[in-house]
DNA sequence: ACAAAAGTGTTAGACCTACACCCATGG
DNA sequence: CCATGGGTGTAGGTCTAACACTTTTGT
């Protein structure tokens, strides 16, 4: 009953990150151990005392320099015994978003660099994390269907393009933008400021705030997002 | 990097299942431990060499003496350090269906008694076991939304009122039975045999089995249940 | 005046909700 | 013939899908 257990427990992020209107994707370069120089989720071994979710945070600090509001469990990955060479090794895949714009990559301890990668440009993966992966932007996809979701990825202020290019980039196809209009500012969580969006060309677009107060809400709530694709 | 940690794995199983129109959980009263003579989820320390999901049907049938076909994976409790008295403990929770009709419960190992519970009738569960309980029934009423159920957890051949009865005993209202009828119906995952269920009393309804085919599909798939109590 | 992106409304069909009476069987 | 539970249809409202032109700005 007390026996001494031969396994280890480790944590693993797919963090999300959104900037030039495509969804980008966190990695690191490893610094040390069977897959030295791979790419591979941020993650590591959970401490002694450590929480799991604490273990993320630390991690995701220590190899990136990312800190990120929004974070949740994903997956634990221990169905597979052999899926770190180093010996059995149960991993708690999270899941978080993050603005990219307010932080710098900085990589400290275990990882040589962190580098945001778009989902089309996905390099080799070390150990099961490109599965990891992949459930993550499941996650990430079914998720828009029963929450808002933007708060956590977008500026303060924001084009509606913005919102509306963030969807097309997570589902991977076009939605139709009237009809997305109007279904998401039926939610009531956007705020309409009077400032304008300085952009390049084109026609200048106002910019949105979040309504917080209804968007964690709606997140507790659950809404229902259908869209078709045009 | 290699540093031993001090924490242990364990899994754990919130199984439901469904007699006499109700619906049930399965605990166990612990021979052992901290919680000696309490009741608890099924469930246990990993072994070494050995899966999460291998780890929780073997847990299960030591203490219980169920199989279960159908297992998902539910949460990762791991954020409270202290949630074991014996000290660091990770617990992968798993939810699982059962037809109790079955089985018989046999305790062999590290249970006294396996016993189904009534939802409204939960006694005092050990651990945070009860926290683990409510994350495994809100999961399950949310499956009802996006998935069939229904499939493990009724007799192969079944009167439709059973499947009325599982609904709204997991969501805990009425719902209205024509447009129930009307909206499974839709799905196409029953079929109609042109037998008769012998009751004791009132009008005798048909026996359905469901389409496996079908209805694995949509497990897959998704599908969109959504209905009003009445 | 042209290129680029933002903004806007209506209609048809699908789906959901509400609602109450008759039917088949056993006792 | 009564009690019990099974079986059935329709109309109103809401939500979604499909669809294209005009507006504003910079160059």
């Amino acid at each position: 009953m007390e026996q001494n257990q031969n396994i280890r427990i480790a944590v693993d992020a797919v963090v999300f990150g959104y900037k030039e209107k495509q969804i980008y994707i966190l990695l690191i370069k490893q610094k040390f151990g069977p897959f030295q120089g791979k790419w591979a989720l941020p993650g590591g071994f959970v401490k002694d005392g450590e929480g799991l979710q604490d273990a993320v945070l630390r991690e995701l600090k220590e190899e990136t320099g990312v800190r990120t509001n929004y974070l949740e469990q994903l997956y634990t990955f221990g169905d597979q015994v052999n899926r770190d060479p180093r010996g059995q090794v149960i991993s708690v895949a999270h899941l978080g978003l993050v603005n990219p714009s307010k932080f710098t990559l900085e990589a400290d301890t275990d990882a040589e660099t962190a580098q945001w990668f778009l989902l089309d440009d996905i390099p080799e993966l070390a150990y099961d994390h490109l599965d990891i992966l992949n459930t993550g932007i499941r996650r990430l996809q079914s998720k828009l269907h029963y929450q808002p979701v933007g708060f956590d990825l977008l500026d303060k202020e924001f084009p509606f393009s913005d919102l509306e290019a963030l969807y097309q980039s997570i589902l991977q196809k076009k939605i139709d933008r009237r009809n997305f209009r109007k279904k998401i500012l039926s939610f009531g969580i956007l705020h309409e400021t009077d400032k304008i969006h300085q952009t390049g060309s084109g026609r200048p677009g106002k910019l949105f705030t979040f309504n917080e107060t209804k968007y964690k809400e709606l997140v507790e709530q659950g809404i229902h997002f259908e869209i078709k694709f045009a």
